[in-house]
DNA sequence: GCTAGGATGCTCT
DNA sequence: GAGCATCCTAGCC
């Protein structure tokens, strides 16, 4: 499933306006037996969404300074999530300057602390139904290669390949360890 | 160009 | 009370 939302638009209307993007990097986060997930000590009331229906947002606060937005699978009985960690930004470009106070484009969605701010998105959004809802997932076009790497900025399970992007896109973020994983055998 | 380190507050033990 | 699924800046080369 992770695959698959590479390509999709994700878009936010708010009082400000709309803003969107095209998702060019995401992380998958599995259950209970995947030690780097929230999920992995059970249905707390912060993981509690990823053990519900999918297609609902999981939104947490990451460092005490950043929001963090995730699309939630749907397997059933089994915990699991998306981790948006890039955007193509598409509409609203002028609004996402504003709440970024940044300027160039490859700042305002390369990373996952940085769309969510670009987009709006806060805990407010939390278990959101992206289907219904201000905040939705639409169909976009989908990238030609798709290259794997490990996750980033974890501590357990960092050897699991579970982070899929666009080679070549200027949004996805840490070029430099792209480079590294893409020359390691 | 790169690295180190601080900000900051929720979550779970 | 420890530990983060991060971002930004200053300082150095």
């Amino acid at each position: 499933m992770a695959r698959d939302l590479l390509g999709k638009v994700l878009r936010h209307e708010t009082r400000q306006g709309v803003s969107s993007g095209r998702i060019v990097e995401v992380e998958a986060y599995l259950g209970e037996d995947d030690p780097a997930s929230h999920a992995h000590r059970g249905p707390t009331p912060r993981a509690r969404v990823m053990f519900g229906d999918g297609g609902r947002a999981y939104v947490y606060l990451s460092y005490g300074n950043h929001h963090c937005m995730n699309v939630v699978t749907d397997r059933k009985g089994v915990a699991g999530a998306v981790l948006i960690r890039a955007l193509e930004p598409l509409e609203g470009i002028p609004l996402m300057r504003q709440r970024r106070g940044r300027e160039e484009a490859e700042d305002l969605c390369s990373g996952p602390g940085k769309l969510a701010q670009a987009l709006g998105i806060t805990l407010a959004q939390n278990e959101l139904d992206l289907g219904d809802s201000p905040l939705t997932l639409l169909e976009g076009a989908p990238p030609e290669r798709i290259l794997t790497s490990s996750r980033i900025g974890i501590s357990r399970a960092k050897e699991r390949p579970f982070r899929f992007f666009e080679p070549g896109n200027p949004h996805v973020s840490h070029v430099r360890q792209i480079r590294a994983d893409a020359l390691a055998p």
